[in-house]
DNA sequence: TGAAGGTCGTGAATCGATTCACGGCGTTTC
DNA sequence: GAAACGCCGTGAATCGATTCACGACCTTCA
């Protein structure tokens, strides 16, 4: 492509150079010039040569807005998440990111903040900007607006949602089944009170599934009992465990299934500050396998969550590059086993 | 003029409403309509609603390409970042976004992952989509393109980055100073054998630099070693203690400055994990105060750094909103003591 | 009553890249 | 040697929103 600056300053400033100024250059018609681009083998060598030359010395970049208006989409595809303080959305957008730019193609990335009113700005914006599809990894429910921008040409995938009752083409890891892999972990431990902390969000109601299942088919009985809250944030969970270490010994849990890892990194704080032993009082399982985990006050056993890939699959859907059910059983949850729900402690960490 | 659609089938699939289509169902001109959303007060509040109405019936978008075309410049602001792992960039971002929406803007992420072919690629692309301005929080140095896309007309603002040797509108904390602040914490604990950690990066150079005047300031000698690292994260972080622990206690630190606080917690629990105490036997500071910091194996004393404001802050320079100047001491350090660095454990972590 | 001035709607030109339809020119083939 | 074909470059139409210049219509006041 084009680089630098322009070495003899052709074009005068604050104005960008365009096809007929490169044609004029090159001595060649702004068809040519398009052709290009476009078609490079329709123009012949010698002649893509000059033009090329002429563009380079020119600076030019090209004007999408022209060019979309011209041929009726861009080539961004647009990202939708609903936090940007939550590492999993970050890797989940890398993902896309880079899968993206290894077909030419950008991601513009709104962040709604869990704001109904901020996803719909951000889903006109998309459609104005002609995206050629949307990556959504809505929070809550699917926003009805994508209904509207579907039946309008943008086709969208749903991310990390549950591929409930609704028929939106939609990819996403096994939550059912990472919920169950975490409850049945604590239940191998011999942890019979168990609490699962989580917000009123689809796919976190497939974890709370999965936990369920778990303790309907333990060997021996276990109670559950469930903590709904409305964020899933750190904030959040601090105080959530504040609430609990006022329970009694008899109603106190001896192990949590987090709906998240920033919430039982909350949880973990919240708790260990309270005077709670992890893991001998109480084990904590959390989700996703964000990076800092592993680096918390007691290394946080959680459920690893492969959001980079489910990214960079949503991006090959849209492009027509995979098909949804190619990826079926593809993202599977994974249980990672660290200090946070080990029957003892590891003996490096507290000498 | 395009042929209206009938009123009750509002579009055909796959076409999007235009403003021939509003005016038409309207019963108004083109021109009416632009008007009706550009200079609602050319329009009498009767035909205004009429249009309204007939746009909202006809789920009318607008297509930015075309009015692109014709004004030059688009609503959106692009952001070029190096990095999505590390939270302060998600800061930075996220403050951002919040007031470009709070003016009706919209905000274009790009993350280069410090690959200078994918920042040349996402600056041309910026360029491409006729952004209205820039805030590129580069790593390194200044990318060389942002020069040329200036003096095409598209202003930009350096977030985060030294205000040096170069001329460009730039906003940062005082980095010097906030070097100054955990040097100076350490040495008034009597810490004298400091390690300074970091990438080769402007800003952190300045941190760097103000460790080195705390030194020089300090009542007792102090010695301070420097460790050169290439990317500032976690995994680096893990790798140099891995280094540290194989020396001899004659030449073990009993401080560290952390060039950042993903490297710091890569550092603290590398040492951890090695044997050593934090704080008893060596104490920690960071840099940035992202949220995990508090929920570290060890909570992490650290510098914070308003990158939210400063976020808004390159909004507002961009818009025209607020000059550069007036936001000088407006985003000073400030350092956050917690335990890894407090002469003693705090006792209800470790009872 | 008629001229002056203001309000408000409209036709038409415009932005820059793309692409269709055309045709000039050189080559091949019988 | 002429017809047929392929290659490759070009003029012109096109996408949809914006905005200038114009004028219809209404009000106001001498």
């Amino acid at each position: 492509m084009t680089t630098g600056p322009v070495p003899n300053q052709p074009r005068a400033e604050g104005s960008a150079a365009t096809v007929g100024d490169v044609a004029a250059l090159a001595g060649v018609s702004r068809a040519t010039v398009s052709y290009t681009y476009t078609q490079p083998n329709r123009v012949s060598p010698d002649l893509r040569r000059r033009v090329l030359a002429a563009a380079d010395e020119l600076g030019y970049v090209g004007n999408d807005a022209a060019r979309r208006l011209r041929v009726g989409h861009s080539l961004a595809l647009g990202l939708l998440i609903s936090s940007m303080s939550n590492p999993v959305y970050a890797e989940l957008a890398a993902g896309a990111e880079a899968e993206a730019a290894a077909h030419g193609r950008f991601i513009l990335v709104a962040n709604s903040d869990e704001d109904p009113a901020r996803e719909r700005a951000y889903l006109n914006f998309f459609e104005s900007q002609q995206v050629s599809g949307i990556l959504a990894a809505p929070v809550g429910d699917v926003p009805p607006e994508l209904l509207g921008l579907r039946s309008r040409g943008t086709p969208f995938v749903l991310v990390g949602v549950a591929p409930g009752p609704h028929s939106y083409p939609a990819i996403s890891g096994d939550n059912e089944r990472g919920g169950h892999l975490a409850a049945a972990h604590l239940l191998a431990q011999g942890r019979r009170r168990l609490i699962f902390v989580g917000g009123a969000h689809p796919h976190v109601d497939l974890r709370l599934a999965g936990v369920k299942r778990a303790i309907a088919e333990a060997a021996e009985p276990a109670s559950l009992e469930i903590i709904r809250i409305q964020v899933q944030t750190a904030k959040v969970g601090e105080a959530v465990a504040r609430t609990l270490l006022r329970r009694s010994a008899a109603t106190f849990p001896d192990g949590i299934v987090a709906g998240n890892d920033l919430l039982a990194l909350g949880l973990l704080h919240g708790l260990i500050v309270g005077g709670i032993r992890v893991p001998e009082d109480l084990s904590l399982v959390g989700y996703d396998d964000i990076e800092f985990a592993d680096f918390a006050i007691v290394p946080l056993t959680t459920i690893r969550h492969p959001s980079a890939a489910l990214g960079a699959s949503a991006v090959r859907i849209l492009l027509g590059i995979e098909r949804e059910e190619d990826t079926k059983g593809r993202f599977e949850p994974e249980l990672v086993i660290r200090s946070s729900s080990l029957p003892t402690p590891p003996p490096s960490v507290h000498p």
